[in-house]
RNA sequence: GCCCAAGUAGCUCAGGGGUAGAGCGUUUCCUUGGUAAGGAAGAGGUCACGGGUUCAAAUCCCGUCUUGGGCUCCA
């Protein structure tokens, strides 16, 4: 696209929406730039030539329905909002305020000092605030100003964290944004949309605090946070989604469901888990435990707690102690609980020489692992101190790598699918910069660890992400990710390729050539965490967890008392044949049966009455699809027990 | 750890300087009702914890603990 104004005798182009702004404004000298924005920002004497409208955003044309224009569309309105804070509460100090885009949670935000702290409340009134501005139609305008002129305006204003940005940032002009009407003045770039009217679908959604530039030693400011869309439709659509996720937040189903619970007097971030998520859970690892056995893995134990010295040699105490308990000392040895299971698996493979012809060998184990994690950061079961990692080591001869981490991905492929996830995503973090000295091992490990990733993904047709300079200092690796029912994503496990811990070690095997040679380790997790993907099925199946999982898997009710008998009798068989049934022999009415046993998500309800009595017979009814009629217990037997060994999701 | 908010019955919450409230749940009794709540009565609380102010504190003030929303980068 080329920008012109042949009136004025100048022209800058920006063709290519790589190309920032700034860097084709630089192209001019200061004062065609500054005609040239600010006929642009006024809408006058520019012929864009385009169905835009121009001015539309400003600088140049963007579709307000790309990804580019909701970036803009946000962005805009964290200025109304920081406009209306201003408004509200003059000599508030004004921080950043982005757009966001990646962040499911929130659209934008803007981060501020007010004169008094602000609360939740406040946030209705500042909302009202910008709907009455965005009804102004007030203009967005840019101008490109001196770095001298746009710092003595703030510091008139006593921003000195504005003041502090453009010292940082700008080196000639910086770009300034207004809104007609407002107080406000932003150092930013932009673009912006054309005016406040644009801005017709918004939500102010949260407060909280927000150190200036992440760090916990400058000024704590409040962050709002709001979002913003194109249509009133599309935001609707957003706030139910989010009150959907709101339901199925596992801590209250957890609760609610009676699967586990956290308790001061235990301790934060620490999991009681109750009988109905321990045999979740339970459930969970014997499918685990039997998918590990068929693809050739040994199942392995090791303590919780570890000679200190060991933590050394591995060096998370160099590199790792903030997150690790303080060590206890017994008769003058340290010891500490471990934040990870690999030393330990090293110490079984380390047991006795290894032969090439005995590779790979596949340690496994439902290893338990303690981390001092703030406090503010623990969340549920997403984030604990106390928690089970779904740990395997292989270690390979290097010539192994490509069918190993193959394997591993067919494991988790097939894994998830039996949890309904039908979207996986996989992210291959790789060096970014082969020079880099911070990368530990060979540069032909590297070469060959890095193809192996890429070729076992893309011999499955995979598709992932390729993540230059994101892989660990010790080896690549890739990220496993899950797309719940509701769209939202959860990072999940990670398979790691790692030439460190091996040379710490001092890991060895014989080669065929009577040679000593450096296995390399695999580290693979699937699903991370027990307690984490616990709770994102919890949340996955909004607590209906499928059949094969179902804490109660069967509810017998009878219809009035005289059943109690014939009820008890269908329990037992039920019982005796492996399903977990509950029996409500209290005399409500059915109704109300039926009502507590939906609530509790009981993927089988079993309804008996005279009529049953008489028949031998029984009625079923599903959470879903409700009344499935009258059959003989036998033929429900059948179903149920195909359903479980399935694993199926649904009917 | 830091900021803001919250903490009252098992749960969800109202109230608020002077006998502690509701709904659900729970217990007992009545009821025996065919697919999402039948009725009655009772039990259940150091109002998170520790100080302070006051004739009097669950209520006001200070501190502590816990919970919730956040806190890399982002003009």
């Amino acid at each position: 696209m080329n920008q012109a104004n042949s009136e004025s005798g100048f022209s800058f182009s920006v063709s290519d929406s790589s190309v920032s702004v700034a860097d084709a404004l630089k192209s001019l000298d200061r004062d065609s730039a500054k005609k040239a924005l600010a006929a642009v920002v006024n809408g006058e004497e520019v012929d864009l030539n385009r169905d835009l409208e121009i001015g539309e955003y400003n600088i140049r044309p963007i579709s307000p329905d790309s990804r580019e224009g909701l970036e803009v569309l946000r962005h805009s309105t964290a200025h109304l909002l920081a406009a209306a804070v201003l408004d509200l509460y003059p000599g508030s100090k004004l921080g950043i305020g982005p757009a966001l885009l990646e962040d499911p949670r929130y659209g934008f935000f803007y981060d501020v000092i007010t004169p008094e702290p602000l609360s939740e409340d406040d946030l209705a009134k500042i909302e009202k605030r910008m709907l009455q501005m965005a009804k102004q139609n007030l203009k967005y305008r840019r101008e490109v100003v001196p770095k001298g002129d746009i710092l003595k305006v703030f510091s008139e204003r006593e921003e000195p964290l504005k003041c502090e940005l453009i010292e940082e940032k700008v080196v000639g002009d910086a770009s300034v944004y207004y809104i007609d009407g407002s107080p406000f003045i932003d150092f930013c770039l932009g673009p912006h949309v054309p005016h406040t009217g644009k801005l017709q679908a918004f939500k102010l959604l949260a407060i909280s605090g927000a150190y200036w530039k992440g760090d916990a030693e400058r000024d704590q400011m409040q962050r709002i946070y709001g979002t913003a869309f194109n249509t009133k439709d599309e935001l609707d659509a957003w706030i139910k989604q989010r009150e959907e996720a709101k339901k199925r937040d596992h801590r209250k189903i957890g609760q609610e469901l009676d699967l586990f619970s956290i308790q001061d007097d235990y301790g934060q971030g620490l999991i009681l888990w109750h009988p109905k998520g321990g045999i979740v859970r339970m459930e969970m690892e014997n499918f685990l435990r039997e998918k590990l056995q068929q693809h050739g893995y040994s199942f392995v134990y090791t303590p919780h707690i570890a000679k200190r010295d060991l933590w050394t040699i591995s060096g998370h105490e160099e590199n790792y102690a903030d997150s690790m308990f303080a060590p206890t000392t017994i008769e003058e040895v340290e010891f500490r609980l471990k934040p990870m299971n690999c030393p330990l698996h090293i110490g079984i493979y380390k047991s006795r020489p290894r032969s090439y012809r005995e590779l790979p060998q596949r340690y496994s184990e439902m290893g338990t692992v303690y981390r001092a994690e703030l406090s503010g950061t623990l969340h549920g079961l997403m984030r604990v101190r106390g928690f089970t990692v779904d740990d395997a080591h292989l270690f390979v001869r290097p010539d192994q790598v490509l069918q190993e981490v193959a394997a591993c991905l067919d494991f988790a492929l097939d894994v998830f699918e039996t949890y309904g996830f039908e979207k996986v995503n996989f992210e291959l973090s790789v060096r970014g910069d082969a020079e880099n000295k911070k990368y530990l091992g060979a540069d032909e490990f590297w070469t060959n660890a890095e193809e192996s990733l890429s070729t076992a993904l893309n011999d499955r047709n995979i598709p992932y992400e390729r993540i230059e300079g994101e892989a660990a200092f010790y080896g690549p690796k890739i990220d496993i990710k899950v797309e719940d029912a509701i769209g939202r994503t959860w990072q999940l496990g990670t398979i790691q390729v790692d030439f460190n811990l091996p040379e710490r070690f001092g890991l060895e095997y014989t080669g065929d050539d009577n040679q000593t040679h450096r296995p390399v380790m695999i580290h693979r997790a699937l699903f991370g965490s027990v307690e984490r993907f616990f709770g994102v099925l919890v949340e996955h199946f909004a607590g209906a967890f499928p059949f094969w999982l179902a804490p109660v898997q069967i509810a017998v009710l009878p219809i009035t008392d005289r059943i109690n008998e014939y009820s008890d009798k269908i329990a037992e068989r039920l019982l005796a044949e492996g399903f977990r049934v509950e029996t409500n022999n209290r005399s409500d009415k059915i109704g109300a049966k039926i009502r507590e046993a939906q609530l509790q998500k009981v993927p089988f309800m079993i309804v008996i009455g005279d009529k049953e009595l008489e028949e031998g017979t029984i009625t079923l009814r599903e959470r879903r699809s409700g009344d499935l009629g009258t059959m003989s217990l036998e033929e429900f037997i059948g179903k149920a027990s195909e359903m479980r060994k399935t694993r199926a999701i649904s009917m």
